[in-house]
RNA sequence: AGGCGCGUAGCUCAGUGGUAGAGCACUACCUUGACACGGUAGGGGUCUGGGGUUCAAAUCCCCACGCGCCUACCA
């Protein structure tokens, strides 16, 4: 059999996607077991005109590990994929195209332009979709869904309806994010603040009939134009004379009165607050309490309006501001202008400064439904968060303290709103247009323009993707989903909404446990961006090392926390995948004769110590990757998995074998030999597996002996070829676990890796063989080393010979030999023949009794405090006093190998 | 302004009351019949600083310093 010295993941990862999917693997009708436990996960659908970053590839590693972990342990899983139609986004992306024809969405009209938003979908929208296929996510892709498909779109307005016709959902004028740039409306959310250096500019209103003025502090003197009063704290000295009285408004000439309000801060500036309700959200609030008229002097495009004077009118909102300072400063009615540092509302997406309007939109409200889902949290604390802390209080905290959600855009591509207007402009609204026409009475209907909100039908998603409204079986069997797996930056985005949505509409959560992941950043902990040109792209990363070692890095990363990318991390994993593939080359080169699932027949209590030992090795590492994973604890699965392939698997197990799996006859117990070391290796692909999917396959398809009767019962029936992904995960066998093995086990190393320390600070040639001299005879562990121990220990240490002696005197192991004083009181020696240098070895012995010592004090001392002896528990002091007296022993050894060489 | 998190080996990070760990990097030796993307043996840390609780603190509490994130209407 040829197989190269090292592995190549390019051609696995070609070969075993495209089967996989062919073949229905991932689809959940693979399960033929119809008692089978049901697991559900809806991926976080990636907007469509994105591609695959590195938080994609870390949450989709994720998701698979657990869908396939479920899948191989008989679940009928459900790993759901789509993707989203991102309103905006897309919407700029198709108009930047369009801007190189040299025309705009306007010269198209909106149906040319959404055609042509559909084709720009078709052609470009799907990279996320191949992109997932290259990393081996197990979606069932016969069950993709798109937020604008039209089952979803049908959600979207059954939703819209149900929440009009109670009432949750409105249409009124309220003071709402407006960004010039891209004439639309924006959510809270999709605001960003930023501290900015500005200036705080100090002006003065006159008051009415009086030469008094009242100073105001303002970052935004051209809204001032739009002023209908001055608030002032009702308790300030200062200013109660005045509270009822008129200012004259500097240029516009307007009487304002001077109110008194509690929200004014008299510590601040100057105490008094100017107000424009129109242009700010706090003011906007005064002006409801105190029936202020509202005068809007900024327009959509963020320039003055009529009602600032004819000498403003069309001057952009920063001309203005330049103009209003200049005129104040000729009134002489600028006090003054400081700098000053405040936060300011930009575009999420575009960055432009955003401008706070009164505008006509629709708006849903945030009063049952965030209640919903905080009695949920309260009754059931559903849905649980890990880590949960701080996740949790997060979300509950946000959904405290809600406002009104505005739903509305003012976009072309995406659910266009089922409102529609008669030529009274009384609203009909309805599922269809026919339906509105027939509770309008006529058919002179106009639609609302506007569309909803991308969030507005993501919040569906869970059960919008399942079929709902219809009362489909996908439903029944799959909702509530599982588990969610997102990123922290769209817990109240999404998460929160999901949650609220599931219950109002479907009667139960949309998920039971939600993993918030960290965030990938670059190796200087920079968040990745395009602007900064840092970010790594997963699929550089899948050429240059593998798809497998990319994903054990990112599930390797600690749960919760951010990531630093680093190289050398998915370095060493690919290393890892080429340790895998050469340790099972070297079973296979050593397959003739073997098979897999033989070999470890029979009472384990006859079998050798080394496969008591892997075999309890691998129930451990069975047992803890299960834990692992049912905490979402990935990294400690990840670890467990790394430490038993390459340190017990590789390291001791296939080198305790080595001599009877190469041996050159064809006896029957070299290939007992060879059928343990590779069924070994065939439960470690098992484990791997959903981890590593594309190397696990790869050699799991090579093993002798495997085929259709090693897949999970729940699999057999169907139509597939062997394939490891339907395997049953090993679990763990409590009895094969066994303490004893492991701690002879750890004896048999630790004289093996005395001996070769010996030789190495003793500088012994690697090809020099030596003598060892193992006792006292009469310590219990010598029983272990039996004829198959002895010449492993032979091989390992490149002994000729190893004599077990009932003393270990100098006069038995002679004066001139290198010793090591063990665990348990046994002792070995390598006799030198006048090669070892007196000083050099005692000086090595009293290093080593120089660490003994130390640590003997340290547990002294402790043991000899009363109040530890009496306060800790009795196994604690137990065990100390076990591991002294084992230390103690050593030294005493120790000492007398340095008597031994006494001048 | 508030809330939260973090600070452990040169680097990236586990560990969260009872003997300080991993990967990478580093040193020495080794082309031994799976693997140099490897093997063997090593060096390296007053667990940010200070105080407290405890028989026992990297781990729990308080304070300080440094870093990061999130929320918020201070003109």
């Amino acid at each position: 059999m040829e197989i190269p010295k090292t592995y190549d993941p390019r051609q696995a990862e070609e070969r075993h996607y495209v089967r996989w999917e062919a073949q229905g693997c991932f689809a959940p009708e693979v399960n033929q077991d119809p008692s089978a436990p049901v697991f559900t996960i809806s991926i976080p659908p990636p907007n469509i005109t994105g591609s695959l970053h590195m938080g994609h590839a870390l949450q989709h590693t994720l998701m698979d590990v657990l869908t396939r972990h479920r899948r191989m342990c008989g679940h009928r899983t459900l790993w759901l994929p789509g993707t989203d139609h991102a309103s905006i986004s897309t919407q700029l992306v198709v108009s930047r195209e369009l801007k190189k024809e040299r025309l705009t969405r306007h010269d198209l009209g909106r149906e040319k332009f959404v055609e042509r938003v559909w084709q720009w979908k078709a052609e470009s929208g799907g990279q996320i979709t191949k992109q997932m296929r290259r990393e081996g996510a197990s979606v069932d892709w016969s069950r993709e869904r798109f937020t604008m498909d039209e089952g979803l779109s049908r959600a979207v307005r059954e939703v819209f309806v149900r929440l009009y016709e109670e009432g949750s959902i409105y249409r009124g004028a309220r003071l709402i994010n407006w960004c010039p740039n891209d004439q639309t409306v924006l959510s809270d959310l999709e605001v960003e603040k930023t501290p900015q250096a500005g200036k705080l500019y100090y002006l003065q209103y006159p008051v009415k009939g009086s030469d008094r003025r009242v100073t105001v502090a303002t970052t935004r003197p051209e809204t001032m134009l739009g002023d209908t009063a001055v608030a002032v704290s009702p308790n300030d000295e200062r200013y109660r004379d005045l509270i009822g009285t008129t200012l004259i408004l500097p240029l516009v000439n307007r009487e304002i009165p001077i109110i008194a309000d509690e929200y004014v801060d008299p510590e601040f500036g100057t105490g008094a607050v100017k107000i424009t309700p129109a242009h700010d959200p706090n003011d906007y609030e005064m002006g409801a309490r105190h029936n202020l008229p509202q005068v809007i002097v900024i327009d959509q495009h963020a320039r003055m309006t009529e009602e600032a004077g004819a000498e403003f009118t069309g001057l952009d909102r920063y001309a203005a501001r330049e103009k209003v300072v200049q005129q104040f400063e000729a009134l002489g009615l600028l006090e003054k202008v400081v700098d000053y540092e405040f936060s300011i509302s930009k575009c999420e997406r575009c960055k432009t400064v955003i401008e706070p309007l009164i505008s006509t939109q629709w708006f849903c409200r945030m009063s049952e439904m965030p209640r919903l889902a905080l009695d949920l949290m309260n009754r059931e604390k559903k849905p649980q968060f890990y880590p949960e802390v701080p996740y949790e209080k997060v979300y509950t905290d946000w959904l405290e303290n809600l406002r009104d959600w505005t739903i509305s855009r003012q976009l072309w591509w995406g659910h266009q709103i089922p409102a529609w207007y008669d030529e009274a402009g009384n609203v009909y609204v309805a599922r269809s247009e026919e339906e509105a026409r027939s509770k309008a009475g006529t058919n002179a209907l106009t639609q609302d323009p506007d569309v909803l909100d991308t969030w507005f039908s993501s919040a569906l998603w869970p059960f919008s993707t399942l079929g709902w409204p219809e009362e489909t079986a996908d439903l029944e069997t799959f909702y509530p989903t599982s588990v969610l797996v997102t990123g922290r930056d769209i817990i109240f985005l999404w998460v929160s909404r999901m949650v609220m949505a599931g219950l109002k509409f479907v009667g139960a959560e949309p998920f039971q446990d939600v993993i918030i992941t960290g965030t990938v950043l670059d190796k200087h902990g920079q968040r990745m961006s395009k602007t900064k040109g840092n970010g790594v792209d997963p699929m550089d990363v899948f050429e240059k090392y593998g798809v497998d070692a990319t994903r054990l890095t990112l599930a390797g990363a600690s749960a919760g926390t951010d990531i630093r990318w680093n190289d050398n991390q998915v370095e060493s994993y690919r290393n890892f995948a080429n340790k895998i593939w050469n340790a099972a080359r070297f079973c296979l080169l050593n397959s003739e004769g073997a098979s897999v699932g033989r070999g470890f027949a029979g009472d384990p209590q006859d079998w050798a110590l080394h496969d008591r030992w892997i075999t309890s090795r691998l129930n451990r590492t069975a047992r803890d990757v299960g834990a692992a994973l049912d905490g979402y604890q990935f990294h400690e699965a990840v670890y467990a998995l790394y430490h038993f392939f390459w340190d017990d698997f590789c390291d001791w197990y296939i080198e305790l074998s080595k001599t009877d799996v190469t041996a050159v006859d064809a006896t029957s117990q070299r290939d007992a030999a060879r059928s343990r070391v590779i069924t070994v290796l065939e439960q470690a692909l098992r484990l791997l597996h959903p981890f590593m999917p594309f190397i696990t396959e790869e050699l799991w398809q090579r093993l002798p002996g495997i085929g259709a009767e090693s897949l999970h019962a729940a699999y057999r029936g169907a139509k597939v070829e062997p394939t490891v992904m339907l395997t049953a995960y090993p679990e763990a066998d409590a009895r094969l676990i066994d303490a004893r093995a492991e701690a002879e086990m750890q004896a048999v190393i630790e004289l093996i890796s005395r001996v070769r320390s010996i030789r190495s600070e003793l500088g012994l040639k690697p090809g020099e063989q030596i003598q060892l001299f193992v006792g006292p005879a009469n310590n219990g562990l010598t029983g272990l080393f039996d004829e198959s121990v002895t010449a492993q220990i032979k091989r390992l240490t490149r002994a000729a010979e190893v004599s077990f002696k009932s003393e270990m005197t100098a006069d038995v192991v002679g004066r001139a030999s290198a010793r090591a004083a063990l665990g348990g009181g046994l002792e070995v020696a390598v006799p030198l023949q006048g090669l070892i240098d007196f000083a050099q070895e005692r000086e090595r012995l009293r290093k080593e009794r120089g660490k003994l010592q130390d640590e003997a004090e340290k547990l002294e001392k402790q043991l000899a405090n009363p109040k530890f002896v009496d306060r800790a528990p009795a196994d604690k002091v137990n065990e100390l006093r076990q591991r002294l007296t084992d230390i103690e022993q050593r030294i005493k050894a120790l000492e007398q190998m340095l008597e031994a060489l006494a001048e």
